[in-house]
DNA sequence: GATTGGCACTCGTTCGTTCGGAGTGCCAGT
DNA sequence: ACTGGCACTCCGAACGAACGAGTGCCAATC
């Protein structure tokens, strides 16, 4: 009995807390919450819950905070998660199927999740492991220059600059265009980049034209740096910080400027629809420690990158863990449609 | 003599009052530069600039500080510029040579102008306006699903999907792609737009494949989005504005969320190698009233793009200028290397 | 006429003090 | 197990005094 009535009291703490931001206190709780008890009763369960970890006092005498560990079980059991609204869906459906290409889907993705989480966003553009190859292409700029364009299945374009050392007449160039092709076309990008080298290799000695397409190519597919490739937007949602610049929202600039720091903060694409939520000191920097991420994996499998925002641990859970979820699987729809 | 005198001061004044960031009083300012009068006289000397408007006092018995007219004069008359040194130019043209296409040397430019500056940097992309169509290829995905893909001489691609009502087989293929490249290879975009139009004109009735591949091309051609594209950096310097948070910073990061106020506030590329520096209310936005932008054009002519930085108008503006001078100068020759 | 030293005055900043209030912990009573 | 009462803590706002940097002005000087 009472240790359901404990937990109602740490829904209420995190709930009031959130929209407050201030500490809260024993008698304001009962007043907001139909609480039937007297506010004794809820100071001895909050003694309790801080003796568990759950609650935290900034000082003797003032009202109390939920600590990392508080929020942790908030988020694990006491969210009832609060789907979106019909006109939110609908907005988010038709801003998102504005889209003309694949960088605008991923811009207009972190500019939908910045408007509603009121956060900072983040979208990790759909990395080229997962995604297979559409098609290859090879444009000769003059008879020795050629340039090699990639075309892949998520809508992303890679191209690269070759110098050959003989020229290439058009038969010639048809013919390699049409063996790359046959060979890496539909294949998933890793068996592509195997397949176009048994290519080269099992024709000894290979033509030097081949082999210099060739290795473009996969060094174009294995290029790791456009995996890297992260879009951010509302960063303008930190002046809600306000307080605490120092400590909260610098750490977080000085994040948002790597974006190498800012995929690990994304961490692993989650599959199967969950919302991954770190809570402060969980995550993987020291500096951020006071603030969450809310991600979650978008694409086929929910595996073909990551998306989220990064926030205060002080923030409004179950709707922000909502609208990355919704978000996510607008994007996988559109990407999906894209493909056909 | 004293003319002499006051502008002296006048420089004297926002040195120490940028090196500072407080307001500066008669007295240390004898003491620093080695004016060789008493305070009084700068006192006088004060009090007069202060008349013509070039000084503001912050409160009664406070030091003064320079006005955005203050600013203006040290920019135009004041400054000397002083090259960057061996070591800075050396990295510059390092760090930009290690880009490997037109995005990574756009993302590089800004790092390298955050860096630099110590402040927010921002790079327009290269438009399309200005730069000439070095190949158009035409890719059969099926037989009635045609890619088209746009080679810009700056070395952005643009790609685009048409459906055709009819089938196109290879040879008809081939026919068309070598009659659109001969209308518009080499030529400046909005040219080869009309001539490309042309060619649809000149021959009626056009085959629908032929109208639908020059609608698709020049659509893309005359795509403003593209042109819209501006990458930003350097956000976390924001940190050291550290107060003022309300006034200057918050509008500013909001003002970065907008592609389109950054392009207003870097404005028109300038010609011939100046640097067009924007003091505080001389800008287009009334809540950026405390901060200024410092940009120039680059590319061919320094017409292709801006680039610059934005940050408050207490800011280095000597160095600022020549570090956005450079990195500009270096960029331009970095895309005309590329070009060859 | 420009420069200077002197002097009274202004006003923001800092620091200590006070005071109220919100909140707690504990205990005795139901 | 819950509740009312009570003493205690401590934060934060409000106040005021002391301080000091800086000014403006004036009479004296070069």
């Amino acid at each position: 009995m009472q240790e359901d009535r404990r937990l109602a009291v740490l829904r209420a703490i995190v709930e009031d807390y959130v929209a407050t931001e201030e500490p809260v206190g024993s008698k304001a709780l009962v007043e907001r919450h139909g609480l039937n008890v007297s506010p004794a009763t809820i100071r001895n369960d909050m003694a309790a819950l801080e003796e568990e970890g759950y609650l935290a006092q900034p000082h003797t005498s003032a009202g109390r905070v939920p600590t990392d560990k508080g929020y942790r079980l908030f988020v694990d059991r006491l969210t009832t998660v609060k789907p979106m609204s019909a006109p939110e869906r609908r907005a988010i459906a038709q801003f998102l199927d504005g889209a003309v290409d694949l960088d605008d889907v991923v811009h207009r993705s972190v500019r939908v999740l910045a408007q509603l989480t009121r956060q900072v966003a983040v979208v990790q553009y759909p990395t080229l492991s997962r995604s297979t190859v559409r098609h290859i292409e090879l444009v000769a700029l003059t008879p020795c220059r050629l340039l090699v364009v990639l075309i892949l299945s998520t809508g992303r374009v890679e191209q690269r600059l070759v110098e050959l050392d003989a020229d290439l007449d058009e038969d010639e160039l048809a013919a390699l265009r049409s063996r790359v092709n046959l060979a890496a076309t539909g294949q998933q990008i890793a068996l592509a980049a195997t397949a176009l080298q048994d290519l080269v290799e099992g024709e000894q000695p290979a033509p030097p034209a081949t082999v210099a397409v060739v290795e473009t190519l996969v060094e174009a597919m294995s290029d790791h740096r456009s995996d890297e490739r992260v879009a951010v937007g509302g960063t303008a949602n930190l002046a809600r910080y306000g307080d605490s610049f120092d400590t909260a929202v610098r750490p977080l600039l000085e994040a948002l400027e790597e974006q190498v720091v800012l995929l690990r903060l994304l961490g692993e694409a989650t599959s199967g629809g969950a919302v991954t939520v770190r809570i402060g000191t969980e995550g993987p920097f020291e500096q951020l420690s006071s603030t969450s991420v809310v991600a979650t994996g978008y694409g086929p499998d929910d595996a073909l990158a990551s998306l989220g925002i990064v926030g205060p641990t002080r923030m409004d859970y179950p709707s922000t863990m909502a609208a990355v979820r919704a978000v996510a699987r607008y994007v996988s729809r559109i990407l999906d449609e894209g493909n056909q």
